[in-house]
DNA sequence: CGGGTTAATGCGAGTGAGTTGCAATAGACC
DNA sequence: GGTCTATTGCAACTCACTCGCATTAACCCG
């Protein structure tokens, strides 16, 4: 365990976003500035091959990362950006139906489903 | 109307695949090697403005174009790549949720829904 | 059918989001 | 403290687009 990986495992453990790796660097930066985005990189791969973190992309930017403790869907507006976290209950019909017509385990956490919030469809 | 983009649509219309950029860019190419692949991602954001596209997102890789048309769904196995075509009732569960429970409208074309198929899962 | 105007094209360079090769360094274990 | 392996910093690279710009092709009109 390095200090590079304390300090991004203490950032990703102290508060609950959705964070891009780029955001997490300069995060971690303001501590260590010395640590480089690429080992942010090489740190969130290997967190994630532990099953720590996981990663979830949200439209057409970067990936955001989370602890793996706090999965769950998402819906994006396409319009405002705006996220809501979902329970994966909400997704239990469609697995039911997934799994007994196609024989297909769905994973709901790693693409956002998209659409519009209800701000937006209104407008 | 240009050449390009006359056997741009073509190609999009001849066959019903799910095609990245630059697979249609060679398949344009095998006719008129001379159109650029900028020529191609122009033409597809104009296709895809006046509504003839649609891109989806199948994972880590470059977005797929097909013919809006025959939007639906898709499934991608994780392990093995299979894709399913979805038909959108299978999403109805799910919408009509999200719409009751978040006021959200979900739009299940742009990304795809990952997991495992059913003979990965069983692997 | 020639001339003008606008939109589309080819090309190269640029961008965002990672990824990788490699030499230097820091941890972990004795 | 010494050794050995994993990790790091850095720069360079890749992939999938995106953009600026000078050139060219479509379309329109008389």
């Amino acid at each position: 365990m390095t200090s590079s990986r304390r300090i991004l495992l203490r950032i990703l453990f102290s508060s609950t976003g959705h964070r891009s790796a780029e955001e997490l660097a300069e995060e971690v930066q303001a501590e260590a500035p010395d640590i480089h985005l690429s080992t942010i990189y090489r740190n969130l791969e290997e967190l994630e091959r532990l099953g720590i973190v996981v990663h979830a992309h949200f439209g057409h930017g970067p990936a955001t990362y989370h602890l793996a403790t706090s999965v769950h869907g998402h819906f994006v507006c396409e319009e405002c950006g705006k996220l809501i976290e979902v329970p994966d209950s909400m997704f239990s019909g469609l697995a039911r139906e997934a799994s007994t017509r196609f024989g297909f385990t769905i994973d709901p956490h790693h693409f956002a489903m998209l659409g519009r919030c209800a701000d937006c469809a209104t407008a």
